[in-house]
DNA sequence: CTTGGTTTGTGATTTCAATCACAGAATAAA
DNA sequence: TTTATTCTGTGATTGAAATCACAAACCAAG
């Protein structure tokens, strides 16, 4: 069972969640008085698949993979959460069981709040809900993308899709080198897209040697040719 | 140009979508007054992508598909929308524009509600809002299903788990036989699944085979062994 | 009922990715 | 720094689905 997380019990450790960031102040302090706070080891699971759904749950810090097994054995990942990303609004609503095993991709933290005290938030704080229904739709959105292009016939365009998509939460410059700090290993990125793992190290190598990427290290990718990359999202041929 | 609807315009056409169940009579009277309705024949756009989303839309008669075109020039179908269903809560909300076109699958009459109208029905009506948050949660939970099995290697899950999916909205019994009207060709069908059409054949000539569904027409599947399609879906092997 | 356009099934072939197997690299720990 | 363990890249092979090509079946309109 993880440690309470007490560092951030007394502190507005909310107040950088974009989704409160249309709260007041006290109103927010209120929020964090009512939340409980946990910490996870890397690989230790937030919630499991199938159990009652029974909180709300924001990422304070570290990332987190949310995945099922498929009956076939493989780890099917669906999400990724980064820092102050929150999970379990939707399954609050509609749902008992938690649709997805959620586990922590390195050492983290998370602030849980009870659904009736998640309820009562929506309920006094109207624009929480929009903010939450935009949430959902941006992921929605994500999921239309993700499933373009796993319908998408060639593994080229998928990866080069997740490059650009990590691009957004993980990219940063070194330098002047742009580059993306990879959130997951290959086995779990091969898992995310659906695909052999050594059908990505061929083709991430095939890029490599097309000089649109350079692989520093395992968690490293710096872009060389965002143009060629983009394209390549688009259509491979 | 599609012809307005006005089969529709004073009576309460309106009753029987889900989405508007918990309003009173004559709220559904009201809203129904601010209502466009328009007619579309088979084949007709309802909205294209890209276009700058304006309204909220209920399908009233028919039924619609929403497709994307790849890069690769296929055609990537994200959803159906069988009658009384409706789409565009979601991109009111965050994106000027549509993400997806929407085509008439058959003659089919929509009802739609402006942008503002629809907004002020959300503020008065904020059982609607969750209905339409709950809404969204399960497409969310349909684009998750529809992502694990198109991770799925075999083509024989897919197919499987898209008859039980069109079984829920499309299912009938005809004398004793369960029995599904395809809302697609088999073209259709192999654009919602990311495969080739030959293959969707071959595949649904191997079920037939098997003694687990058999094809009556083209747009009828009579499913003669539930529980094996069930097993299909979950693992081929 | 016939007709003509459309949709569908199927053989032959090719292509791309999965799998198996293992060595080399990277990382974390002592 | 060294060592142990996990992670990654790559060759050989297999396998499943895509593609190409065309005939048969379907169905809607006269």
């Amino acid at each position: 069972m993880p440690d309470a997380c007490d560092g951030c019990s007394n502190d507005l450790c909310l107040r950088n969640v974009p989704l409160f960031s249309s709260l007041q102040r006290d109103a927010v302090h209120a929020l964090t008085s009512e939340m409980e706070h946990h910490r996870y080891k890397k690989g230790e699971i937030i919630v499991r698949e199938g159990e009652k759904a029974s909180a709300f749950t924001v990422i304070r810090e570290g990332s987190a993979k949310a995945y099922r097994i498929t009956p076939d054995g493989r780890e099917q990942i669906l999400y990724i959460f980064p820092v102050n990303d929150y999970f379990g609004a939707r399954f609050l609503f509609t749902e008992e069981r938690v649709p997805y095993t959620v586990e922590a991709l390195e050492p983290t933290t998370v602030c849980t709040l009870s659904k009736t005290n998640f309820e009562n938030l929506l309920a006094e704080h109207s624009q929480v809900a929009i903010e939450i229904i935009e949430a959902m739709a941006n992921r929605m959105s994500r999921l239309e993308n993700a499933m373009q292009s796993m319908g998408g016939r060639n593994a080229d365009m998928r990866i080069a899709s997740l490059l650009l998509e990590f691009k957004e939460s993980y990219g940063h410059y070194n330098g002047n080198f742009l580059e993306i700090t990879l959130p997951l290993s290959r086995e779990g990125l091969a898992n995310y897209l659906g695909i052999a793992r050594e059908t990505l190290s061929r083709k991430l190598t095939q890029f490599e040697e097309d000089g649109i990427i350079l692989a520093v290290g395992n968690r490293v990718i710096r872009i060389l040719d965002l143009a060629k990359l983009t394209d390549l999202s688009y259509l491979v041929d």
